[in-house]
RNA sequence: GCGCCCGUAGCUCAGCUGGAUAGAGCAACUGCCUUCUAAGCAGUGGGCCGGGGGUUCGAGUCCCUUCGGGCGCACCA
C-alpha cells in the first residue's frame, strides 16, 4: 500500500505550480521570450471558481512592471515555456487580465480519494516538525465556579491544541492553578466569616461587599464545619483563615478538574503558582530583572518594573489616568509591593520564565480573554526584559460570549439568579454543542451562543447536521454490503471516473483539509476546522441528492464508495479531534 | 482621553499572503421521498462590504480619516 501519511495534496499542487512556473520564467528569460531580469513574486492560489483554474498564478500581472510587458505577452511567454510533463497538472490556460491557470490531472484526484479512504490520520501533516509548544488555557481561579469565558476558553484551547498536534506540534496542554496571591486570601476570609456564621449568626459576622459572595462559599463552609465542628470558632482569624483554606482549595480544584473532564478537557499539567513562591523562582526573578536594570526600587521601597521601556515594542504601554481626568505617561508598575509581597504580575513572569526557560517550550501559547489584553504587551515585555524573545509568548485573546435565548441576551441563571455558570450549560446543553458552538467563530470575535438552537435536533443546528452526514455514510456502506457490493481496497479507486461537479467538489474539500489543519494551528484559529467540516458535510449531502452508488457502473461505484469512505473518515477524525461524539446511525 | 476587537443580505457570519461575477446558514417563497437515512436536496428573491479619502493593472481585503457597537486602562487577578 502506498504510504499517504503527512501527505498535503493542496499544499503540493501549490509548490508543484510555483517551482513549475519559476522554472518557465527563468527558461523564458534564458530564451529571449522575456527580458532578463529578476524574477517578480507572485502569488499561486487556488481560484474561488473552478472554472478558473485548479491553481492559479497572478505571474504575469505581478510581473508587468518589471518586464515591462502587458500581462498577457508575459503569460503566453511563461506557458510557451512551461513543461507539464511529470507533473501533477494536465493543462494550463491563460484568462482574464492574465492570470495563468493550471488545471489538475486525474492522477492527483486519485491520489486525494485514496490517501483520504486509506485509514492513515489523513488530514495530519509534519508541519510543526514536533516543535514543542505549551498551550495554557481556562486557567481558572480556584475560588469560585467557572463562567461562560471559561467555557469559550476551555473549547478554544483544547481545540486549538488538537489543531496543533494534528498539524505536527508536540503538543501540551496546561493549566495554570492561581493558589496564592490576594484572591486566595479573600477566599479564606470569605470562608472564614461565612464558617463563624453558622455559630454565631449573619448579624453578627457580615461579610463584607468584597468577599465571594457565592453559595459555593457556604457549601464550604459548611463542609469544614461537618469535619471541626466549632472548635475553630474561637481560633485565632489567621489560623482559622489557613486551616478553612486547606480544606476547601483542593476541593475546589478537584472541582475544576472534574467539571473541565465532564467537558472532555484533560491536562497534561496542572501547574500550581503557589510552587513558584515556594521555590523562590518568584525571589529569583525579581533579582534577575533587578540585575538586569529592569527595575529599580522606589523610595517607598517597592520594587518597580520599566514597563513602558520594553512593552513598547508590543504596542502602546497602558496610559494611566489621574484623577484630573488629564492622562499621564506610562507609568511603571509594582512588581513587588512595599509590604515585600510581590504582585501577580511578578508570579506571572516567573511562570512564563518557567515554560520558555526552564522547560525550554518553543513556544508558549496563552489563552486570555479580551479584557486582559491591556496585559499582552507587558507580559512579551517582561519577556524580553529577563532575556528571552517575547516572540515565543503568543497570546490568543478572545472576546466576549453572549448567551441568546429567545433571540435575547441572557446573563443570569434562571435557577439561581446568578451568573451562568460553566456547569450550568452543560446541564442545559449537549456537550457536543458546546464545543462545537465555541468554535464556530474565530476567537477575535464576540460570540453569540444560542441555547435553543444548541438544544435542537434538526439540521438547523451544524452540530446535527455535521454528524447526520456521518451517520448517512454509514448507513449506505450498510446498505451495499447487504446488497453484496464490496469496496475492493484503494486500487480500485479511480478518480478519473468522477466528473459530476458535486463529485468534484468533495474531492476538492478533501484535498484541502490537511492544509486547513495547518493553517488553522498556524493562524491559532480551531474555527476554521469547524467551518471546514459544515462545508463538507454540506457537499456531501448535495453529492447524495446527485450521485447513486447501487446502480452505478462499477469503476464509477468503486470510485464512490472510495469517496464516502474519505468523507466519512475525515468527518469522524475532525470531530474526534474536537471530542464531538460520532454516531454511526441517528 | 488612550488602547484592543468588531462593523459584509432582514438575522448570525465566511471571504485564505490584495485577484476574475462578494458567499453560506437561518428567516421568506416554490418544488423533490413506491429507488442507498427528507435530521436531506434543488430553486427564487434579497448587498452604495458603516461613511469619506488614498495606494495600484486590480481593494470587502492594505494605509489615513471619520462614525457606530463591545471590552479594557489598580501596590486586583
Amino acid at each position: 500500500m502506498t504510504d499517504y501519511r503527512n501527505y498535503n495534496p493542496r499544499q503540493s499542487a501549490l509548490d508543484a505550480a510555483r517551482s513549475l512556473l519559476t522554472t518557465a520564467a527563468n527558461a523564458a528569460m534564458d530564451s529571449g521570450a522575456l527580458p532578463k531580469t529578476e524574477l517578480p513574486a507572485f502569488n499561486v492560489e487556488i481560484p474561488a471558481d473552478p472554472k478558473n483554474g485548479d491553481v492559479a498564478a497572478n505571474l504575469a500581472m505581478a510581473g508587468a512592471r518589471t518586464f515591462h510587458k502587458a500581462p498577457r505577452q508575459i503569460a503566453e511567454a511563461v506557458v510557451g515555456a512551461l513543461d507539464l510533463t511529470g507533473s501533477p497538472f494536465a493543462r494550463v490556460e491563460i484568462a482574464g487580465p492574465g492570470f495563468i491557470n493550471l488545471y489538475l490531472g486525474s492522477e492527483w484526484f486519485t491520489s486525494v480519494l485514496r490517501a483520504a479512504c486509506a485509514g492513515q490520520d489523513y488530514g495530519r501533516t509534519n508541519a510543526g516538525q514536533g516543535k514543542r509548544y505549551n498551550v495554557e488555557f481556562v486557567s481558572a481561579n480556584p475560588t469560585g465556579p467557572m463562567h461562560m469565558g471559561n467555557a469559550r476558553g476551555g473549547a478554544l484551547g483544547d481545540c486549538l491544541a488538537a489543531c496543533l498536534d494534528w498539524a505536527g506540534y508536540d503538543v501540551t496542554r496546561e493549566f495554570y492553578i492561581n493558589d496564592a496571591g490576594n484572591q486566595i486570601q479573600k477566599f479564606g476570609k470569605s470562608l472564614a466569616i461565612r464558617y463563624l456564621q453558622l455559630y454565631k449568626g449573619e448579624e453578627a459576622c457580615p461579610l463584607p461587599a468584597e468577599c465571594y459572595q457565592g453559595a459555593d462559599i457556604i457549601e464550604r463552609a459548611k463542609e469544614f464545619a461537618a469535619v471541626h465542628g466549632d472548635s475553630y470558632v474561637g481560633a485565632d482569624f489567621e489560623e482559622l483563615k489557613s486551616a478553612i483554606i486547606a480544606d476547601a482549595l483542593p476541593k475546589n480544584i478537584a472541582g475544576l478538574k472534574r467539571d473541565l473532564g465532564k467537558y472532555r478537557i484533560e491536562y497534561d499539567v496542572w501547574f500550581p503558582e503557589s510552587t513558584l513562591h515556594e521555590s523562590g523562582a518568584v525571589e529569583q526573578i525579581v533579582q534577575l530583572l533587578l540585575d538586569k536594570g529592569a527595575c529599580y526600587k522606589a523610595e517607598d521601597g517597592a520594587i518597580m518594573y520599566k514597563s513602558a521601556q520594553y512593552s513598547s515594542k508590543y504596542g502602546v504601554a497602558n496610559k494611566k489616568k489621574s484623577d484630573d481626568g488629564t492622562e499621564e505617561e506610562a507609568k511603571d508598575e509594582v512588581l513587588v509591593r512595599a509590604n515585600g509581597v510581590p504582585t501577580y504580575f511578578a508570579a506571572d513572569i516567573a511562570y512564563h520564565y518557567n515554560k520558555l526557560a526552564v522547560r525550554g517550550f518553543e513556544k508558549a501559547i496563552d489563552v486570555w480573554g479580551a479584557d486582559h489584553h491591556g496585559h499582552v504587551a507587558r507580559m512579551k515585555g517582561a519577556m524580553d526584559a529577563i532575556g528571552l524573545d517575547g516572540s515565543r509568548l503568543d497570546v490568543v485573546l478572545m472576546q466576549m460570549v453572549n448567551l441568546i435565548r429567545d433571540g435575547k441576551p441572557v446573563r443570569m441563571s434562571k435557577r439561581t439568579g446568578k451568573a451562568i455558570t460553566l456547569t450550568d450549560l452543560l446541564d442545559d446543553v449537549p456537550i457536543d454543542s458546546a464545543r462545537f458552538f465555541f468554535n464556530m467563530r474565530e476567537s477575535s470575535s464576540t460570540l453569540d451562543f444560542d441555547l435553543d438552537l444548541a438544544v435542537k435536533n434538526d439540521s438547523e443546528n451544524p452540530v446535527y447536521y455535521v454528524q447526520y452526514a456521518h451517520a448517512r455514510i454509514c448507513s449506505i456502506l450498510k446498505k451495499l454490503e447487504s446488497e453484496g457490493v464490496t469496496f475492493r481496497g484503494l486500487e480500485a479507486a479511480d478518480a478519473a471516473v468522477l466528473t459530476d461537479p458535486a463529485e468534484l467538489a468533495l474531492l476538492r474539500l478533501l484535498a484541502s483539509y490537511p492544509a486547513e489543519i495547518a493553517a488553522a494551528a498556524e493562524k491559532y484559529d480551531p474555527a476554521r476546522i469547524t467551518r471546514f467540516v459544515i462545508d463538507l458535510a454540506s457537499a456531501f449531502h448535495r453529492f447524495y441528492g446527485a450521485c447513486r452508488i447501487l446502480g452505478a457502473g462499477d469503476s464509477v461505484q468503486q470510485a464512490r464508495i472510495a469517496l464516502c469512505l474519505g468523507v466519512r473518515d475525515v468527518i469522524r477524525n475532525a470531530l474526534t479531534m474536537f471530542k464531538v461524539s460520532v454516531p454511526e446511525s441517528m
